[in-house]
DNA sequence: CAAATTTGCGTAATCACTTACGTAATTGTT
DNA sequence: AACAATTACGTAAGTGATTACGCAAATTTG
């Protein structure tokens, strides 16, 4: 029996929750696998950089959407890999840009690969079900991002 | 532009994540909106007591699916606040049982009717769309547990 | 039935984030 | 130009969970 299922609805937030971590884990798994030192946490933030190229750390939080002081812990984790690499901004004294060094795009070939490989999978599981995650999950966000649960909440209970 | 929701099935995990995050933040929203003294992340092992009637750590621990230490800091904040009870089990002095209090049942009847509401808005949401999320999670419980993420890598990929 | 193993619980240390706050650099205002 | 407001970043402290470890009670085993 696995209670927190026979919630429902109720324990949606417990069940996200439950899935991403195992995700997590997984992935953790595979780096494991091909003996590479790389953690899930350090994805959104090394991918992003690998899209952008450079980036400061304020952007990278807003994009992410994560507090700054999250991002400088990441970053400096991945500069004491020696992966990224920062540097003051020329031209605004209090910004710091990050870029993926020599050794970090060494890393990138090889993570994009395995990336790849996770996303070919993913995709298979995912769209030969009847009811797609992605367009599930992409569904939520958009009903709530368009009015806050909690109003959404008043309304269709008519609280004034 | 939402870089992880641009990623695809790739940032899975991150989504599930943030998608967690925003619907605990938005229940203990409503708490609030009712002034109750309650926390979305006492929500399993309340509840759990509230259909079991008495159970001790590990058993708590095995049924969350969460590891003991985090049932003993939900359980001493809910002793706290005074909605629980805990005494040594009769029958084996290494058990410790817990079970509702009296202030605990009070404050249950009221949980229990905004726990109605909420799950029938989130019924209402979830079930209007022709991707059900629940039935999608469900899917992707089963794909995971049938086979570990890993080794459905190793196959997909044809990996010695 | 004594010794070894297992089980249940508690505490400490750690982790990955957050909020809160301080400082320095830049921008806006008059 | 002076001063106020804002922005970017860094650190400290707090949060909510985990892993690691140890002790005591119960159970298994020879």
């Amino acid at each position: 029996m696995d209670i927190i299922a026979d919630l429902g609805t109720l324990a949606f937030a417990s069940r996200l929750k439950r899935l991403s971590d195992l995700g997590m884990q997984s992935t953790l798994d595979i780096y494991k696998f091909y003996n590479i030192d790389f953690e899930p946490r350090f994805f959104p933030l090394f991918y992003y950089l690998s899209q952008k190229g450079e980036a400061n750390i304020m952007e990278i939080a807003d994009v992410l959407k994560v507090t700054h002081p999250g991002v400088i812990q990441i970053a400096k984790e991945l500069e004491k890999k020696g992966l990224i690499i920062s540097k003051k901004s020329a031209e605004d004294a209090r910004k710091r840009n990050l870029r993926i060094s020599k050794k970090g795009k060494n890393l990138l070939s090889i993570l994009q690969k395995i990336w790849a490989e996770i996303r070919a999978m993913n995709d298979e599981i995912i769209e030969s079900r009847e009811h797609n995650i992605m367009v599930a999950i992409k569904e939520i966000e958009d009903a709530w991002s368009e009015k806050s649960y909690l109003n959404r909440f008043k309304e269709f209970h008519k609280i004034a």
